[in-house]
DNA sequence: AAGTGGTCTAGACCACTAT
DNA sequence: TAGTGGTCTAGACCACTTT
């Protein structure tokens, strides 16, 4: 694709320091490894154009005789441009950039776990009973309606200003002596941040936009049917059965996720 | 569970094939690669409770010697697991287990795309017109009010249903040639697909929830205020400056976010 | 001092793609 | 046949942590 995109003398003239915008070369004696530090130049000349969307990467064998670098290094590097979406390689015929798309995006639970992080958060544990699960709880949990399990509902609040209410069914086990500590902040705190040696070994979020019903409206301060995000836990023990299954409600504008595609504004090396 | 840690004859017996739940060795011949295999086997360990939360896995040099590969190659192994959230490595003391936590979650955008990429999902542009930027969208693109910007709005149906409300406004570019393309579904496709040599080089995406507005509720079939998702997309161009900004409609229950935190149920090699 | 993960080398062979 | 990425080896040196 299109001609002259390669920088005048950028693979042939090897000496020459031409003037500003030259090709840096790896520091040797740099903190940043050889590898980050080829990323981030392969990643500035994507981000100045000199490669577009579908061009191909120089070899690894050009990379190699470039920069100095063993191949080992310098398919490492191109590993980490990988990771990033940034480019994909095809066997035998090269390494092309990518373009930036939407479906390439994530959103992580930062903005859930900043407002847990929160020293100003408050954690208050509404109501701690052994109920007989029936309905959605008793479902998702697989056990038959009229099973005992333990219900927990919290309210976080941010100072004085209710954020989320949570809900929460767990199989009630009565050999299991972490269930005193569950109840409070700490086992809440557990399900964002784990905790050594106990805890779930795997489960499923569930993330949609609803609205506030009866208690929630009333526990966040809102009128019924007003914007929500329903965030669902599922999570399983080691016998891979279901263990607790919950859910947060927020008010829709009191929570938002937010995610990039494609490079940053200013991304490192360059 | 976890009784015989340090398996008989991990190393010293090659030929005899020990009962079930022997350590598998590497398969040289195999058609998946060795530290992919590597990292199944402690994979499996790690899910099994051999090593749980917290856990330290043997030292690379004891993987080295256990199974018979290069530092490189294990090294490789280790990365997979460290790319999956599973371990952490702590330079000078180890590489240890991690905990399952929804702090390590992230959403994709898989359903979305998922509606895009359906045959029977149907775009109907709905209008297409050079308009006086204004408001929010004169904001996020940066414009001063009045500047002329090309707004377009459309509609996905999932056969007759409606699903996405969609509305964009785009830097009113006379000289694009590739304006024409972008009213219609492949501009749309585009947004999460990429197209080779064309589109934004980064953008911010924003997930929110929020209620149906008028023209949104009518479009959608549904009644005001009805419980909504909304996806907010800004891209930029070459030179960084907003090229166009748009969000997405959805009723609430049409669309949902899922993803796992931990191990799947039954994840590869074992 | 011994052990750990982190980086890097300078090759090798392979499967696949293009010409 | 030549070039590409994919895998792998058998070492090396480093910074760091623990004993």
């Amino acid at each position: 694709m299109s001609a002259s995109r390669g920088r005048p003398g950028a693979s042939a003239v090897g000496a020459a320091l031409p003037a500003e915008d030259a090709a840096p070369r790896i520091a040797r004696d740099s903190f940043e490894p050889a590898y980050a530090q080829l990323a981030g130049i392969l990643r500035a000349r994507i981000v100045r154009g000199e490669f577009q969307a579908g061009d191909r990467l120089p070899t690894e064998t050009e990379l190699v005789a470039t920069y100095g670098l063993s191949p080992m290094t310098v398919r490492r590097a191109i590993k980490v441009l990988l990771d990033e979406r940034a480019v994909s390689t095809v066997p035998g015929r090269g390494t092309f950039v990518e373009a930036a798309t939407i479906q390439a995006a994530a959103f992580d639970l930062g903005s859930f776990h900043a407002l847990l992080a929160d020293p100003a958060t408050n954690i208050r544990v509404l109501e701690t009973r052994v109920v007989s699960a029936s309905g959605r709880p008793a479902a998702m949990l697989g056990v038959a309606p009229g099973t005992p399990v333990t219900m927990i509902r919290r309210l976080l609040l941010r100072g004085e200003e209710p954020r989320l209410y949570h809900r929460q069914w767990r199989i009630a086990d009565p050999g299991h002596p972490d269930v005193d500590a569950e109840l409070g902040v700490a086992g809440l705190r557990d399900l964002f941040e784990g905790r050594v040696g106990v805890g779930p070994k795997r489960g499923r979020l569930r993330l949609y936009a609803s609205a506030l019903r009866g208690e929630e409206a009333r526990r966040l301060g809102s009128e019924l049917g007003h914007p929500a995000f329903v965030l669902e836990h599922l999570f399983f023990g080691f016998d891979d059965r279901p263990l607790s299954w919950g859910l947060f409600v927020s008010r829709g504008e009191d929570l938002h996720f937010e995610t990039t595609v494609g490079f940053a504004p200013a991304p490192g090396a360059g």
